[in-house]
DNA sequence: AATACCACTTACAATGCGTGTAAGGTTCTT
DNA sequence: AAGAACCTTACACGCATTGTAAGTGGTATT
């Protein structure tokens, strides 16, 4: 069943679209607080965000601004003004759809439902910036060209891919690529991990694995290489 | 460059469209005879189709589907008449945008720039009735998942697919698999063959390869092993 | 019905890619 | 300056893919 997550103030309006969204089949997630919406969000992981732009504590652009950065959540974007500025900016930040209130029923459910059809099969994609892993047979899709990453390879992208920004352990990338099987040799890792960074290198990625010595590694964008992004949320 | 074909009988309606695209860097193809469109379309081969509902000679719906049926190009369907049902009819047989006349210029754009990004990198994407064939990795979409195909599995499925429901000469899928090279072993092929069949039949794919005495090999959905599809185009 | 041709199956050997191991070099830190 | 962590390179093993070969099965034509 698919799950969507429903972020609109007006409180009719949104009993109205979870009733909605339920009788379709939907399993509906109403967020009604609104202080940290974005991380509610993000733990919820919805396969939709229905997203109203006009709230009161923070702007719905900022909202999908920042899903869209931290994760490839489909966003369909509702507003009550028909405002052709809205919608573009709507979908500059990357929204996936636009709709005005007031909205058809059957409207709404067919954007939903097609913006939905439209993500299907990218719910195992890994979305990078600039490039897409496949994480079933770790083909990497980067700059309308695709490249097939060996298995090893592909496990340790996934993984810092993960924790995009964050320090993995090397114990955890380990655990990742062979099991939790005990630390056969750190230096087979080692190994591994050159290698794919040459690889990504050769590839226009904008991404890099960085190591964090003595910890482990983690991927950051390109020309971001300073130390001002958080990074000890380990 | 990306390219888009434009059908719209209303002449001044598409020389507008036709000016505001190129102005916006498309390359634009008018179509103004109705006979044969989708035949024209798909020798034309464009990023996108833009499509008017109301014709005078062939409903647009139907020219949708049919576009849809052979293809993968991205359809954008504008309409004069903001009727519920068009749209919804338009989405369901495949169309990937929904525009109403009078539309703003800069929404136009906005939506043809945001399904042209939503296909890009698909471009190498050969699409099959129930999946989707990677042509750089011969990885294999099928029902969600993933499958990487061997590099020769690959080709021979390729080849098959860009002649889809025709037959292909042995000939043909050789050159297409060893390059030019005269016939190495015609059984080399035979086994390959022989093998990409075991893939195909253990994977939820609706489609078969049907052997063609003395000549070659086809492609065809499952459940149509008749021989009434046009088979005699070769 | 018999034959000849074509299509299929199976097994096996070879090639090549992915991988881990090992040894030695480099960089960082104290 | 020394030790620790990290990186590089080379090599050898193993598995998947592939072509070869030989033999079986099916079909059409006479």
């Amino acid at each position: 069943m698919k799950s969507i997550a429903v972020v609109e103030d007006e409180k009719m309006v949104a009993k109205e679209l979870s009733s909605m969204l339920e009788k379709e089949g939907y399993q509906v997630h109403l967020i009604e607080d609104f202080s940290g919406v974005t991380e509610t969000i993000l733990d919820l992981r919805p396969d939709l965000l229905l997203l109203d732009i006009n709230l009161p504590e923070k702007s719905g652009f900022q909202i999908c601004r920042e899903i869209k950065n931290k994760s490839s959540i489909p966003v369909v974007v509702v507003t009550s003004r028909d405002q052709l500025p809205d919608e573009l900016h709507a979908l500059e930040l990357g929204a996936d759809e636009f709709l005005t209130k007031p909205y058809r029923k059957e409207r709404l459910l067919a954007r939903v439902a097609n913006v939905l059809r439209r993500y299907e099969g990218r719910s195992n994609m890994l979305e990078g910036p600039g490039f897409l892993l496949d994480r079933g047979t770790y083909t990497l899709y980067v700059d309308g060209t695709s490249v097939l990453l060996p298995r090893n390879h592909g496990k340790i992208l996934e993984s810092l891919m993960l924790e995009f920004k964050n320090v993995v352990p090397k114990e955890s990338i380990c655990e990742a690529v062979w099991g939790t099987s005990e630390f056969i040799d750190e230096n087979a890792l080692q190994v591994n991990l050159t290698r794919l960074k040459k690889t990504l290198g050769s590839l226009p990625v904008k991404v890099q694995i960085v190591t964090e010595r003595g910890v482990g590694y983690k991927l950051l964008p390109i020309s971001d290489t300073s130390e001002k992004e958080p990074e000890d949320r380990v």
